[in-house]
DNA sequence: TTTTAATCGAGACGGTACGTCGCGTCTTGTT
DNA sequence: AACAAGACGCGACGTACCGTCTCGATTAAAA
C-alpha cells in the first residue's frame, strides 16, 4: 500500500477514527480488477466505489482521482515482481532483469503499465508517483549493478550510468509504448549484448 | 494535412458540395492554438469548432476526435522540423537527427508530444496514426542510414538494426515521457558515443 | 408552459435544432408527480430525468435547477384553476375567488405551494418566478375588481387596494404557511365579512 | 435559549460529564453569525463546529439539524426585541407592536426570519419549533389585547379574534415572503386604520 | 433552369463521468 | 457520560465533453 496522503510517517497519536484499513484493500483490489477488465477509464471512481463498496467520498478523501488509485493499486501488486538479482556478470543480471520485467509485463499487465504512463503524462502528480514509486527505485538498483560491475572489470570505469539505463530500459519502454514488435527472450539477449558491446564496426 | 477520412483516393466525381479547404486548414490551426494553451485535453471539440468558427458536425464528419484533430495539426507542423540530413559519418548524422529531433520538441512542443503520445496509449486509432505518421517513416530513414554504414563499415555488419534504433530513440523518449532529466546537445553525444562503443570493459 | 429562458418572445426564425416540446412536456409531468410523491426535494434533477426519459443535461439547458422545474410545472397546472369570476358585488366575488383558491390547495397541492415559497425564499429566480407567475398577475385582477366595486359605491373611494389585498390573502398564505388551523369555506365568509365591515366598535 | 432536548426535565442525577454551557453558546453565536453571512444554508453543521469550535457529534446531541440551531439562536435574539406594550387604545397598541416588529425584522434580521420559515415547510420539526416559540405565544399576546379592547368598547364585541389576528400579521408576513414592497410606518398605520374601520363603502 | 445531393452553421439531445458539498452516524482517544 | 477529532456511507449537486441528431441555408454538378 502505497497512500497518496500519508507517504510520510505519522508519528501524531493519530487524532479522530482511524482510517479503516478494509476500505483501503478493497478499493485497490476493486479499482485493479476493473482496470484489468475494461482498461484505465473503466476504473471510474463511480464503478470504484460500487464494487468495493466504500463511498466515494472516501475514495477522494484518500486519492486525487481513479487513476491515481489504479496507479497504487498496480505498483503494489507489480512491486515484488521485479526485483533485481545478481547473476554470473552484469550480462546475465541485465538480462535476468529485463526478462523479469518483460516477463511482468506480458499481456494485459503491459497495457495498464501503457495505459498509467499514458495518463501521467497530462497528470502531473501522477507523473511523480510514476518516478517516485516505480522509475527512481529501480534505477537506484541498476546503478547499485552498475557500480559493482565497474569495480570487477566488467563495464567500462568510465561509462554514463544513466546513458546505460536509459539505453537498456528507454528500448523496452520504447517497445512498450510504441508495441510496433515483442519484447521476446531472444530480443533483449540481443540488446544487452549490442548495447555492451557496442555498434562500431572493426576498428582496425 | 493527412486527413482520416480521405486516406483512400476518392475516384467518384463528388457529387453535391464539395468540402471547403478553409474549415480543414481553420479547424487544425484552432486545434493546435488550443492544444498549445492548455494541454490536449483543453482542444475539445466544442472549443475547436467555436475558435474555428467552423460547426462541429464538419469537425467530426472528418476527424474520429478532436485528440485526431490535434495529432493531425501537431504533425503537419513538426514533419518538417525534423528530416535526416547525412553528415561526415554514422555517429555525425545520429548525433544531428538526435540534436534536431531534440530541438523540435523543446519547450510546449515536446509538451505537445508527450501529451499526445500518452492520449495514444489508450486510443488504438491514434495509436495507429502515430506510428504511421510519425515513427515508422523515421524508422524507414534510419535504416537507410544504418545501410549505408555498414557497407562503409562504419558499424558492425551483424548488427541488429532495430535494436539500434530502438536505443538510440529509446534513450530520447524515455526521457521525453520520465522527464527526469533533460536531452541536452552532451547527453546526445554521450549517448550515441556510448551506443557506438560498447559499455563492455576492455577485453584484455 | 413558462419556460424560464424563452420568457420574450423569439422573433428570429430560430437557428439550429429546435428544442422537443416531447421533452419539455414529458420533464413537467415527471417533476410533478414526483413532487406529489414525495415534496419537492423528492423532484431532484436526477429522478426527473430517469422518470421523463430526458437527460438531466437537457434539464439544466432550460431550468436552473430542480425546484424551478417543479415551479413551472405547478404553475400551469394550477393556473386555469383559479381565474376570477365577477358574481353579485364585491363580497360574492371575493369570496367565490377565495374559496375557489382555497380549494385548489386542499390536500397535496397546498402542500406544493407551501414547499415552493418555502424554497423560493432562498432562491430569488424562484422568488422573481413567484411573483411574475402567480401573484402579480392575480393581484391584477383584484385590482380590477376593487376599481370596479369603487365604482358601483360598494368600496369606499379612499381605499387602499394594496392593504386591501394583502389582508385577504395575507390570511390566506398565513394560514398555509402557519398551518394553526384550516382555511375553511365559513372562515372564508368571515374574513371577507370583517375585512369589508371592519373591526372597530360601535361609533356612538 | 430553547434546547430540543431537554425540553423535558431531566430528574437523573446526571451520570458522567455534564454538558458544557459554553458549548452551547459557543454553537448558537457561530450559527447565527454564519446565518447572518450568508443565508441560512450557509451555517452548515461542519461550519458552526469549526467556527465554534465545538465538535460536530456535540451538535447532534442537542439539536436535530442545523437549521434547528439557527432557529434557537434566532429566537434568542429576537424575541425580547418584541413584546407587546399597551397603549391609548387598541389602534396605538397593534400600530405599536407591529412597528416594533417591522423595525425589528428590518435588514438582515427579516431575511432570516424569511429563510427559517422556508425552511420550516419542509421540516415539521421546525415547522412546531416556529408555531411553539414564536407564533403561538404572540398570538396569546395579541388575543389579550384585543379582550381588552372589547371590553372597553373599543372592538366589535362579536369580533372573530383569529380573523383579526391573521389580517394585520398575515399582511405583515405576505410582504415579508412576498417582497413587492416595504413594512413601512405609513403602511402599518393605514393596513390598522382599515382593518379597523373596514373596507365597506357608505351604508347609506 | 431546375433538380439533386452533399456540405455547412447552429445548437439541441441522451449519456457518462466528474469532483464537491452537506448530511447524520460511527469510532477513536481524552476529560 | 460528554467531548474533540475526524473517518465513513450516502445522496444530490451542477458542469464538462462526448458523439449524434435535426434544422435551415449553401453550393455545385446533373438533369
Amino acid at each position: 500500500m502505497s497512500d497518496h496522503q500519508d507517504a510520510g510517517v505519522r508519528l501524531e497519536p493519530a487524532l479522530g477514527r482511524p482510517r479503516s484499513a478494509d476500505a483501503t484493500e478493497a478499493v485497490l483490489a476493486a479499482a485493479l480488477a476493473l482496470a484489468y477488465e475494461g482498461g484505465v477509464h473503466h476504473a471510474t471512481a463511480a464503478r470504484i466505489s460500487e464494487r468495493s463498496g466504500v463511498a466515494k467520498t472516501t475514495i477522494y478523501r484518500r486519492w486525487p482521482n481513479a487513476a491515481a488509485v489504479v496507479m497504487d493499486a498496480f505498483l503494489d501488486e507489480i512491486t515484488p515482481l521485479i526485483r533485481y538479482r545478481r547473476r554470473a556478470d552484469v550480462r546475465a543480471t541485465f538480462i535476468a532483469a529485463i526478462k523479469e520485467l518483460a516477463r511482468a509485463l506480458r499481456g494485459p499487465r503491459g497495457d495498464l503499465l501503457r495505459h498509467l504512463l499514458g495518463v501521467a503524462q497530462t497528470d502531473l502528480e501522477l507523473q511523480k508517483a510514476f518516478w517516485d514509486q516505480w522509475i527512481s527505485p529501480r534505477r537506484v538498483q541498476a546503478k547499485e549493478v552498475i557500480a559493482e560491475a565497474k569495480t570487477l572489470g566488467q563495464l567500462r570505469a568510465d561509462l554514463d550510468e544513466d546513458v546505460l539505463i536509459d539505453t537498456l530500459f528507454g528500448a523496452v519502454y520504447y517497445r512498450l509504448m510504441i508495441p510496433y514488435a515483442e519484447v521476446s527472450g531472444p530480443y533483449i539477449e540481443a540488446l544487452v549484448d549490442q548495447v555492451l558491446a557496442g555498434a562500431s564496426g572493426p576498428r582496425i
